[in-house]
DNA sequence: GATGCATATACATGTTTATGCATATTGATT
DNA sequence: AATCAATATGCATAAACATGTATATGCATC
């Protein structure tokens, strides 16, 4: 199906591209003056981007406009909701039934 | 400070320990097994998730026991943020928690 | 203190990946 | 059609990364 996302979200230029774009649709070469790599490597970038479902483009005379598609960070979020009981534990049902399903030879206690 | 988060999660098996962990704490070999990689491979692994702070570590005789921790979670969820109003219309995130949780038994589809 | 079990690390290796440079493509303008 | 502007892609390179094998460390029990 599509490539990973955290995969994707790895490279710390690609994130500083979605960032841009939170703002609003940007064309490259804007992109290109915000994030200070070369041209190619920002096509290159919202390439892949693009085929994992994170941006989509439009045309623009010779401009391509790109913007953010929520799908993928949806997708993110679902994710997260695993381990969000993890903080939220004392707020719902679901972080007691898991917090009752860790097994401890003694009392957890976190340390370092 | 810390390690990239998006980078420590870009790793599909790093995610299937954090995965392992999700449903309690767990000893190397445990994970080992359940894995199916190298023990090295996991030591490893784990070694990269606790200096990221994904994960704290306990003795137990010679066991180690991983647990996870929630602070880096938490800070994707602070990332996810900017974002959310993508595909948010009115749901607060509490409310997107407990209806992503309800919505889905298994969500472990996510490496291929 | 010797032996055995659980976990960690050093080393070598093959693979992936981000980048710049050069060039190709696509669209606009005259 | 010629040229310029905006964006995309092929190639080469260097750095990062995951993995297995072998070995080391740490703890426990005899």
């Amino acid at each position: 199906m599509h490539i990973d996302s955290f995969q994707v979200l790895a490279d710390p230029t690609r994130r500083h591209v979605v960032d841009a774009l939170s703002r609003g649709e940007r064309q490259v070469n804007d992109l290109v003056a915000e994030i200070g790599i070369h041209q190619s490597g920002v096509s290159r970038h919202l390439r892949i981007l693009n085929e994992a479902g994170f941006v989509s483009v439009r045309a623009d005379g010779q401009r391509r406009l790109y913007a953010l598609k929520p799908d993928r960070f949806r997708e993110i979020d679902d994710w997260l909701a695993k381990y969000r009981s993890l903080w939220e534990a004392r707020l719902d049902r679901f972080g007691a039934a898991l917090e009752a399903r860790r097994q401890k030879p003694e009392q957890t206690k976190e340390k370092e």
